[in-house]
DNA sequence: CATCGATCGTTAGCCTAGCTCATTAGCTTG
DNA sequence: CAAGCTAATGAGCTAGGCTAACGATCGATG
């Protein structure tokens, strides 16, 4: 801890680690409402934003394995909301494309839930949701990283 | 969305969500590692900060059933870093109490995790993490009503 | 003071979504 | 062209949510 400075112990790490996940509990135990999981919709998101994605792809991006990533997409073909396709350069590979129908639950899922998240952001001011917002690239680069 | 303030949509509460999600992931898998789970660490943080609590506050607290905490209890029971004792006000409930094995285990985790995440956090400046601060207290509140 | 609804903890059984391990198919390279 | 590497995937395990149901106890009320 030495080469660590000073500031970074006074977030106290353990108590914004706790508050994550107490947060992204409620997050997921909303989910069963909608009829869509966190997981596959990550991945219909990032179809959504990159376009066609190989398995190996969208389980690195998710921070899973291949076998779970797997799952997620069997549920996706099954609802058919997106489709397996082979890639004209590499037999081994599998890829990914969102279906018409996948775009239109994505879009109806997040009406849904921004509804939902909105709705809970409103307890705070609109001083304190400018603070969030601003601090919203450093979670995404603590996520990624 | 008509009787939610402006602000409140500038905040795009979609993306933060999942990022908080995949973060909360990242945190979750790293876990495995040091052979306690987040939800027995949530219990033995609740039992050290309050004393004593019994079954029903402590899912209360953590947002879970009382049968999902139940489970949690029994774990941290068969680890030796709890122990249900009798209420003598009430015979229906259950007091869970920490043993000096749960205190020892709560330190050496605390370190072991704070040193993993404020790691995670020296990626950020001095000032983002000032920032990172600042709006713990507002997902504290995000992740408790 | 007996009963009856409410409360508390718990067990049973289900589901989701991670994981590891193993297998198959196809690519790549010595 | 054989040996090894890589991609996808299936099988089986585990943790940790959930609901339903139950027994014990408490407290209020006729």
């Amino acid at each position: 801890m030495a080469d660590i400075p000073d500031p970074v112990t006074e977030t106290d790490p353990d108590e914004l680690r706790m508050i994550i996940q107490r947060l992204s509990r409620r997050i997921r135990v909303h989910r069963a409402a909608d009829g869509i999981s966190d997981a596959q919709l990550g991945v219909l998101f990032q179809l959504e934003k990159h376009g066609d994605r190989t398995p190996g792809q969208l389980a690195e991006h998710e921070g899973v394995t291949p076998p779970s990533i797997n799952r997620t997409i069997n549920g996706l073909e099954e609802a058919g909301w997106i489709t397996r396709n082979p890639d004209p350069d590499d037999a081994r590979r599998v890829r990914i494309r969102l279906t018409d129908s996948g775009s239109a639950i994505i879009t109806e899922t997040r009406r849904l839930r921004a509804a939902w998240f909105t709705q809970r952001l409103a307890i705070l001011t609109p001083q304190e949701r400018r603070l969030l917002q601003e601090v919203t690239p450093l979670l995404r680069r603590l996520s990624d990283s």
